[in-house]
DNA sequence: TTTCTTACA
DNA sequence: TGTAAGGA
């Protein structure tokens, strides 16, 4: 179970997940040369030297707003135009990650199967969400005491 | 090899 | 924005 887990926040945590600039570029179809310049311009706050080198890091947060951003470029926007764009859509991601995580309390496993706690149904009760390897999602209500037990507490 | 800054096209 | 120069 644990293991699951670690797998789950493994594949979640996209902290760690950094690229240098030449990574980033070909990911996105962005230049280089155009990053530097956004990042002058305070439209990408991609600036992190996490060791003592003077190469650009990117997160994982920048790869998606400058996705975004390449994207609306594309579509016609102006850069600053693009740039309000992928803000305003960030604010939306946030948002339905605080959705997200609020309803997910964590794992489980019944019955042999994938498990999700989504948190209590009523006073004593707490609704399971089970995903079979194949067929339709079930649900379950537990007393809040054995999810407590059976849920491992890890946050995505 | 890759990235950095500066400067010119 | 692309590209070249010259270092790191």
């Amino acid at each position: 179970m644990a293991e699951f887990t670690d797998q789950i926040r493994q594949t979640f945590d996209f902290h760690r997940l950094v690229f240098r600039i030449g990574e980033l570029s070909s990911m996105t179809g962005v230049s280089a040369r155009q990053l530097r310049y956004w990042e002058k311009k305070e439209l990408i706050a991609s600036r992190e030297r996490e060791d003592g080198q003077q190469a650009r890091v990117y997160t994982f947060k920048t790869f998606i707003k400058v996705s975004m951003m390449k994207y609306f470029l594309d579509a016609g926007y102006t850069l600053a135009g693009a740039a309000k764009q992928a803000q305003a859509r960030e604010e939306n991601v946030k948002h339905i990650h605080r959705f997200v995580s609020t309803g997910m309390k964590g794992f489980a496993m019944i019955d042999n199967q994938m498990a999700i706690n989504l948190g209590a149904f009523d006073d004593t009760q707490t609704l399971m969400a089970l995903l079979p390897d194949d067929g339709p999602i079930h649900y379950k209500l537990l007393p809040n005491d054995e999810a407590q037990r059976l849920t491992d507490a890890s946050r995505v």
